[in-house]
Order: C-alpha cells, then structure tokens, then sequence
DNA sequence: CTCACTAATGTAACGCCGCTATAGCCGAGG
DNA sequence: CCTCGGCTATAGCGGCGTTACATTAGTGAG
C-alpha cells in the first residue's frame, strides 16, 4: 500500500530529493566559503545537477541564499531549545545572552546572513526568533521585575547581544575578552529588577 | 624655485592625480552602490583609466577598497572634531554614542566596511578611532567616576554603540526607536558615577 | 643633447561568474 | 499506445577580477 504512494509520487519525490541535494550543498559550501566565495556552479558540482535545475527550483542565488537562512534561523531556535533555561526569569535572560553569543560564534557565515544585512522583509522564522526573545523579557515583566517598557527592553536586549557577537564574530575581540560579560550584566543590572523588591522608577534603589 | 621642484616631479604629481581619481571614482561608487556593486571596470570608466593602471597603483580591488576605508575612518573622526563635546566627561561619552549613531546611519556603506568585517589587520586610523573612544573613558577614569576596569569599559560601550548601530544600518530598526537611548543609558548609567561621589565597587550607591 | 632606463599606462585576453533560450527526457493521464 | 507537461541538460551571453605583453613618455647619465 505505501508503494502505490510511492510510485504515485515517484516523480515528486525525486524532484524533492533534488531540492533538498542543492540545498545541502548550498548550506555546506555557505559555511565553508561564505557568501561571496559560494557559487551556483560550485554547488551544480556538489550537487550534481546543473545550473538551470537551480534557477528552476530557487530563482535565483539570492532566493536560494534567502531559503539556507530560513533554515538557519530554525537550527538558531533549536540551539535554545535543546537546552533547558534556568527558573529565573532574569537568570533565564543571561543564559540566553550566552547561548546567543554562543550560537554566533559557532556559526559565523550563518549569523552575519541572518543578521548582518536584511535580506528583503525579514522572514517568519526570522520574526519567530525575535518573538522567543521578547517572550523572556516577558516573562520578567510578569514577575515585575522589569525597568522599561516590554518593547524597549526587548531591542535593547537585542542590539547589546548583538553588538558584542559581532565584535566576536568580525575578530575584533577574542571569546575570552570579559567585556563581554560586562556587558551582560550591564543591560540585565540596569533594565531588571535582582530580587522581588517594590519596582520603582529610580535607579540605584537596592542597596547591595 | 617652486617651478625647479614642480617640473622636476612633474610625473610624480600626474601620477598623483591619476590615483586621487581612482580613489574618489571608488569612495563615490562604494557610498553609491556599495561593495559587491562595485566594479574595477567600473571604477575605470569613472577615472578615466584602464584596469592596468589600477592594478599598479593599488595591487588589486581589496587593496583598493581597503585604502578607502582609511580615508572613512579619517572622516569619521573628523565627524567627532568638528563639533565641541560637553565638558562633564559622562555626558560627553553620551553625547559621543549619539555622533557614533549619527555617523554610521549618514555613511552606512562606509559603516559596514569599517566595522562590519575585519580587514586584513586592523589599520592605523582604525585604531586611532578605538583610542580615541578609550581616551574618552579614560576621562571618566581619570575623574574617578568609572565603575569598572578602562579597558573593559572601553570595549563595553563600543559594543553597545556598535550593536546599536548595526540594528539601525541593517534597518531592523528605525532611527525613532526609543530603545537606542535606553541602550545608551542602561550601559553609561550602570559603568559610570552620575555625580561627584565616593567611588564605590557595589552597585546602586548613589541615592538619586 | 642624446639615449638607455624605468615608471606609468594601454591592448587584449584568460578563466571565472550569474543567468537563460532552447531543446530533450520521461513519468502521468487519457 | 500516445500525447503532454514538468524537470533537467546543452550551450552560450555578457560581465567580472586579473594579468601577460606592448607602448609611451619623463629622467638621469654620458
């Protein structure tokens, strides 16, 4: 019974087996060689199909670029859900910075396509991941133990975690360098609240 | 007397002029088109030379490009000269994210290739440009107003000012977005000392 | 003043690249 | 069985960075 599917399909499957062979060689040579170093026929060698099957199945290289980021912000998402965050809300949002970094930091090519320049509108899995930041923060709000507006502190969280796995990624730091905890901990100290304390609007009112 | 020196290095001077036109055709299509827009042939046609001419002047087009992002980091710190800081040394820094912000949206092609990928080594102006940033914390430092070590600190704001930045030249975000400030305070309101006080390690001192 | 030398520039071409007009293959449906 | 249409290959276009080679024109020595 799965064989009349299949042979009903055969020749679907086949075409599908061929997108999933340029993608592949197209997400291979992405990491190895970057952008710029990545060539339609490169990946017609890889593979082994020819040009017109490509801009058949893609368009054209910046579609099929555009179809390998989607997929990385999927494996992004993954790198969060594999692990399990600590309990605490603020405590959850400083593991997640390290992941982020993390994640960057094993996946350069990837992260500067997926953050470096916008590709067209920005993506759905490209939103979703912007989505599961903001849940965090949220969920430090809920506990009042946010200093800003949820919108706000989500961005700044953001461009703070981005900027420092830039620096990282572009080897103008080293993964060693401590500014990058300083900077952390800057963000998450000034924007959220340590302890359940009553949330007031001046700085500085924790004393310890 | 000045005739002697003229005609003696006449040629000198030609040749002079030959790269000052390769160099503004280059610096005027990478604001225009940027860098994978750019062309040796196009930059040719602009210049009013032939490839060859290029190629022995500058090496090859990464040579090139390279030799005009020095010239950006010069403006770029001709951006900050221009204009009088704030003498407290705080707000000074705070006004020095907002020219940084400033400068990368106004030149956001010269941006990215100044900070968005490490160039061979890092060139003489481009450190130059970092000194003078840790030159303005070391002013902080030096008022004993700093919370944390130079070289940290230093590192820290850059990453933050880059971050946010980045978001604003790859348009995530818009030049309204509040969060921009937020940035910038959360990381100067939690590494430096509002007023003249005691300077103490623990954070949140300073009542008001 | 002459002339060989050398730096500066031009000619023409090589081997890549992204992309596509066109044609052929072959499973699907009648 | 035969047609039909989606998938794939052949071959080629124009453009790219780069370079071997030829040519020109100031320069310094005799």
């Amino acid at each position: 019974m799965p064989a009349k599917v299949t042979v009903l399909r055969s020749r679907e499957v086949e075409s599908e087996a061929t997108r999933r062979a340029i993608l592949d060689a197209a997400e291979h040579l992405l990491a190895t060689v970057g952008e710029a170093g990545l060539s339609i026929r490169e990946v017609c060698a890889r593979a082994g199909v020819t040009a017109p099957t490509i801009y058949h199945h893609f368009g054209d290289k910046a579609a099929l670029i555009a179809r390998v980021v989607d997929d990385c912000f999927a494996a992004f998402e993954r790198a969060f859900a594999h692990r399990t965050a600590p309990h605490d809300p603020v405590e959850a949002l400083r593991w997640a910075f390290d992941r982020y970094v993390e994640y960057g930091l094993r996946h350069r090519i990837h992260y500067r396509l997926m953050f470096g320049t916008r590709h067209a509108r920005p993506s759905t899995p490209g939103l979703a991941s912007y989505d599961n930041l903001r849940r965090r923060v949220m969920a430090i709000a809920d506990a009042g133990r946010l200093r800003a507006p949820l919108e706000d502190a989500t961005a700044a969280f953001w461009a703070s975690v981005h900027g420092v796995t830039s620096l990282l990624i572009s080897e103008f730091w080293s993964p060693e360098n401590p500014a990058i905890a300083l900077v952390r901990d800057a963000m998450i100290d000034q924007l959220t609240i340590p302890r359940l304390a009553k949330p007031r609007r001046t700085k500085g009112t924790s004393h310890e």
